[in-house]
DNA sequence: AGGCTTACG
DNA sequence: CGTAG
DNA sequence: GCCT
């Protein structure tokens, strides 16, 4: 059989191209593999670029062009047999040959790419090598990939995130493990830079085992996986999902509103007798403002959140540097939160910022829920020889994580008076400040101003470290995070829009490892910390990287220094979206 | 058979 | 248990 | 669930 074509290929390469004989073209289009749709697109195509197609075989065939990737496999189909003198006068083509001679609106020279491979064996190896050469491209670290934030799979990736889902939700433990195996695979997808259109395409690609395998190939051959589809329906599923949603609400309070309370909807929660949060009050706002927060906030928005947060700062200190980091760094348009990076260029000069800023920005009215969070950061402290950083620092927060209130017309507003429109929301929210800061002083709460008692409890939160300590208004704490109060005041005609954002402080020595760990995405940097485990035995966190072996801590200055550092190809943020 | 990022509230 | 990337 |  290999000898069977390769005289014969010559001959026909002299035959149409010595003689003028285009019009004597007869392409015979072997059906199988191909709709009927496409068929008919072809032919009619064809016959516009005056070439001639058929559906049937005959001896004045002079080219078979077919889907099937070899000879044996076509002639298996067609069940003719190789020894046949009438089969043997065409040439045997991939569908390519047509496509590109109708492009070209005439028969065009036959090159190699448009043969068709002698035997199975030989195309099967052709195809599994090209798959494999493909998939040596896919590293196992999805940080040492690009992944863009779009790509070409991503009905496949939806599919498997649903999945992933499912698992993170049920409560067996392995399930939690198994989300991240199926989140695994999905990265591996999110990389490639062509659709997936066959399980070749599969072969050999990092994290993707029977089970993900399954679901992609019932994907590619029925356009939809029965597992997906019973996720889908699965409403049980879907309500737990939907209090996911909820700020403070995690897969083991979910199970719980659903399976053991019976809750079905936000407003079930609310009028539920049996949750009062009032010992989380993070909780109570999250129910209350769910309408708000579950809203996405722009890009734009974003960018001027940051100038408004600057503006403060530089109130404070005029060297200090904010960067809107997380999703938006690595290039989304939109985010359920901001995420702020506060640097500043002089090391030390960065301690008690967060404080200040907190403070200003509660006196301007922008809070309207926060809890600030300390960074012990002990491991590599006590390996840091001890002379940068005396362990009596008491003054160490590195993040506030919270809501703030900003105009509804934030983003709209037009970009011209970055100015004015400061001047203006510092007008909106100078009553509210006016009456916190009195407020704060006078230690009575007013029955009308429920935000004032939200801030007491947040000013309280911020500046007393111990939890023990007097509180200047017990009685207005747990009123204040009471559930329906929030929800009135939520409810309310108001002129403001609460919105998640983190602001997070770096020393200039840890602001890298702060701007990658900071930039994500979480599977990222879940991937950037296993490798850095795994593969060179050191400690990656948003303070720094530790070397397990020299027992030390290694400076960077740049990201571009801390991928070196980790033997990594940099990758700017927008290659970071695993 | 055992690991799966890491740390704070 | 929930939060962060 | 996937990898070592």
């Amino acid at each position: 059989m290999a000898g069977y074509s390769n005289k014969e290929t010559e001959e026909g390469v002299g035959l149409l191209s010595g003689g003028d004989r285009k019009n004597d073209t007869l392409v015979f289009v072997v059906p199988h593999k191909i709709g009927k749709v496409r068929y008919d697109i072809l032919k009619s195509a064809s016959e516009k670029n005056k070439i001639c197609t058929t559906k049937t075989f005959s001896s004045h065939v002079t080219h078979v062009v077919t889907e099937c990737s070899s000879k044996a496999q076509l002639f298996r189909l067609m069940k003719w047999t190789e020894g046949s003198p009438l089969y043997r006068s065409a040439r045997y083509l991939k569908l390519s040959w047509l496509t590109d001679s109708i492009k070209n609106k005439s028969p065009v020279e036959i090159v190699n790419c448009h043969l068709l491979s002698d035997d199975e064996l030989e195309s099967k190896c052709q195809e599994l090598h090209a798959a494999k050469e493909e998939s040596k491209l896919v590293s196992k670290y999805e940080c040492q990939r690009s992944t863009p934030l779009h790509h070409q799979n991503e009905n496949l990736t939806d599919a498997l995130s649903a999945v992933e889902e499912e698992a993170e939700i049920l409560d067996r433990k392995e399930d939690y493990s198994r989300a991240l195996a199926f989140c695994k695979a999905a990265c591996s997808l999110k990389c490639l830079t062509k659709p997936v259109s066959s399980i070749q395409d599969i072969k050999g690609l990092p994290n993707i085992g029977d089970h993900s395998r399954d679901i992609i190939k019932e994907i590619l051959e029925n356009g939809f996986s029965r597992e997906v589809e019973r996720i889908k329906n699965d409403h049980s599923l879907q309500k737990k999902k939907m209090f996911m949603s909820i700020y403070g609400v995690g897969p083991s309070t979910a199970r719980k509103w659903v399976d053991v309370l019976q809750l079905a909807t936000i407003e079930d929660v609310i009028n539920c007798p049996s949750i009062n949060p009032r010992k989380e009050a993070r909780l109570a706002y999250g129910i209350a403002f769910h309408e708000d927060l579950k809203q996405q906030v722009g890009r734009t928005t974003a960018m001027r959140i940051r100038d408004i947060v600057h503006n403060e700062l530089k109130t404070l200190d005029g060297e200090v540097t904010v960067e809107v980091t997380g999703g938006f760094r690595r290039g989304k348009q939109f985010g359920h939160d901001v995420d702020l990076l506060i640097s500043h260029p002089v090391e030390g000069r960065e301690t008690g910022l967060l404080q200040k800023l907190i403070h200003r920005l509660n006196s301007k009215g922008l809070i309207l829920h926060g809890v600030m969070e300390e960074s012990t950061f002990s491991e590599e402290m006590l390996s840091k020889s001890s002379k940068l950083t005396p362990k009596g620092q008491l003054d160490h927060f590195e993040k506030w994580i919270g809501i703030m209130k900003f105009p509804k017309n934030l983003e709209t507003t037009p970009q011209d008076s970055v100015r004015d429109r400061k001047e203006t929301i510092k007008d909106e929210f100078k009553e509210e400040g006016k009456k916190r800061i009195k407020l704060d002083h006078s230690l009575t709460v007013t029955d009308h101003n429920h935000i004032g008692s939200g801030l007491q409890e947040q000013i309280n939160k911020s500046f007393q470290k111990s939890s023990t300590s007097y509180s200047p208004s017990p009685a207005s704490l747990p009123s204040s995070s009471d559930l329906s109060e929030l929800v009135k005041l939520a409810q309310s005609e108001r002129e403001w829009r609460a919105s998640r954002v983190d602001l997070i402080i770096a020393p200039a020595s840890q602001y890298a490892y702060a701007l990658v760990g900071w930039t994500g995405s979480k599977m990222f940097n879940r991937s950037l910390r296993l490798y850095a485990q795994r593969e060179l035995d050191m400690k990656l966190t948003s303070h720094g990287l530790f070397d397990m072996k020299q027992r030390k801590p290694i400076q960077a200055s740049s990201e571009q220094e801390v991928f070196e550092i980790l033997k990594l190809q940099y990758r700017n943020p927008e290659e970071r979206n695993c």
